[in-house]
DNA sequence: TTTATTTACGCAAACGTTCCCGAATTTAGC
DNA sequence: GCTAAATTCGGGAACGTTTGCGTAAATAAA
């Protein structure tokens, strides 16, 4: 299948035929009679012909191939929204190039430019929460390059996108923490710029004015552009410890800066949820087995992949230039566990 | 940068040259006068000339893409073997098609044709649990196809591989149980013809015999092909505790075991370590979170990744065919905490 | 000056397809 | 039986590169 390369060539010598004609007899062309086709489709299978997809590329100017570019492949969330994106990507016939910005500007550049160079006919992208300067994808949007947003979209670019209820799920979590009795709670969440940073914090602060509780900006945290998540969220809650007026629940709005608050809260000894109680937004599969178990927001990260990469070919395999974009919006789903449980449980009286 | 389709013809006639000298130039032949290799150079540059990938393959009759299949891209451990993969890849201009097998033998077969059909140049694989036929593979292997194998290696095909040193970790694990006191440890493995499973077996029965215990092959369970790793964990697991002579501890050989076990106990309300002891196979970053913390074993995923395809893009830039390989054995890592903590500690006495 | 060698470039084929265009053969229409 | 139309096929260009070979001019050797 590699070295033998055995071509549509072949099958014309040995069948005393052109190459159009057995090119044609291939593709199934209705000028080529019904008994050439048999005979070039028979003996094609016999020797087993496969067609060079670098020279179909060539002829085509397509390469049946997308890019997409996430912060981290070792991170659930995103290697749940690969596996969806591959899952209908493999049935379409096209392959995936996946590349990771982990959250430097230069690098994502870097990647994107490599993407591109590859000559891939779309591109799935989810900013990192460092990009300020969007000009590369503005460009190859305008030049004609499909590309499809998800997660952290880029707000003035308009193409389609996909996100999760980010506004809700906020809500809901927040909502959640209010009606357990938590009174002064935290949010310790991602870059301000992001996309999904604003939508969230906008649904922080929706369900606390909702619920009749003023906002105390001296809990709402964000990440630096560019940092580690684990480490920042450590640093962060460290300096909200040491607030003369603490806060009482933790609100952590991605899966690493739930995993970082989790940990700072278990090596300085803070019980969860009585000292503090603590939900965020994770894909872990393992939540449930964490001390305590972990009450979360989690998204339907597969579903989204697998809409954002339809909506990809969609752009890709339109005759006509596409001019009209829609967002899908996904629900995001709630899992409440011991660690926002009300303060007065059985396990706080225990003390 | 790929609708306007800048080609080097397009060079050749801005500066009165012909393409092959336009060629010649950009690949800074020495048949090429500096002058104007200076001028290509600087026209090429300032129209942004990126040279088509697509028709470089198809003349070099390479394509510059290797293939990696691994069971499944949402397990820190093969993300983070795809991290290293990635990383050296893209540095050495090389882009990585990414497929998962989902422990099935035929999806296996499928995904290894389709990569081969997209013209790799190389093949990174770690088999499923449920390959038993790999002619495919020694077919490609055979024809001229480079193939490294990493962690699921198959024996009888010689090439390079790259492994951990399963036996040795699987001694250390059980080794410590012991050392812990338990007297009845269980292995929770894999399928059996697996390479993995075998030294990680024979590393359990080593340390048992070299602590003079006797191995009960009771306590010996593995997966079924195919399966599902978290539901048959805990199968295993159930039908363990209904021996009359019940195990004391257990030791899962894999990340999705040690996870479908830990659930198990949780699920059953049984106490670890008190009433069992458990250690397992993990790449998971968060196992320190658990209740109990677990003791793992972690291999060094990213290194194995790094390492195998730095032996893939050796078979594939070697001049003449390579006929001396090896397989490189990587050392694990144990990091034991209060999941095998001895019987007497405090914990057991609290009760 | 003549011949040999080097330097610097162009022509054209090739990689494996697809597809436009034309041509030969068959069938239909009358 | 003759034109018109359909059917079935082949020739060859094109996609964007790389590279073997040829060649003119410039240089070196004689």
């Amino acid at each position: 299948m590699r070295y033998e390369a055995v071509t549509i060539r072949d099958i014309a010598q040995a069948l005393g035929l052109s190459t159009s004609t057995v090119s044609r007899a291939l593709r199934d062309s209705h000028e080529i009679s019904t008994e050439t086709k048999l005979r070039v489709l028979e003996h094609a299978r016999s020797i087993n012909y496969q067609p060079n997809p670098i020279a179909v590329s060539l002829r085509e100017r397509k390469s049946r191939s997308i890019g997409i570019i996430v912060s981290e492949i070792a991170n659930r969330f995103f290697s749940e929204i690969i596996n969806g994106v591959e899952s209908v990507a493999i049935d379409r016939g096209y392959n995936v190039i996946i590349a990771q910005s982990l959250e430097s500007a230069e690098r994502e550049l870097r990647q994107i430019q490599f993407l591109t160079s590859r000559s891939i006919d779309g591109l799935l992208v989810s900013v990192s929460n460092q990009t300020e300067d969007t000009t590369i994808l503005k460009d190859l949007h305008q030049k004609g390059l499909p590309i499809v947003f998800f997660d952290r979209v880029v707000q003035d670019i308009d193409t389609h996108k996909v996100i999760v209820d980010n506004m809700l799920g906020a809500y809901d979590a927040t909502a959640h923490l209010i009606r357990k009795g938590y009174r002064r709670i935290a949010l310790v969440t991602n870059v301000e710029g992001l996309s999904i940073t604003k939508e969230r914090e906008a649904g922080y602060r929706n369900a606390m004015h909702k619920h009749g509780m003023v906002v105390d900006d001296a809990l709402i945290r964000h990440t630096r552009p560019g940092g580690q998540a684990e480490p920042e969220a450590a640093e962060i809650m460290a300096s909200l410890m040491e607030l003369k007026d603490r806060p009482d629940a933790i609100f952590a709005t991605s899966d690493r800066l739930t995993t970082g608050c989790l940990r700072f809260l278990k090596k300085n000894n803070i019980k969860i949820p009585d000292d503090m109680a603590l939900i965020g937004f994770s894909n872990s599969e393992i939540t449930e087995l964490l001390d305590p178990p972990l009450s979360i927001v989690r998204q339907p990260a597969f579903e989204m992949g697998t809409t954002a990469i339809r909506m990809l070919l969609e752009l890709i395999e339109s005759k006509r230039p596409v001019t009209q974009f829609r967002t899908q919006v996904l629900a995001s789903e709630h899992v409440f566990r011991q660690s926002t449980q009300p303060r007065d449980t059985e396990r706080a009286k225990q003390r």
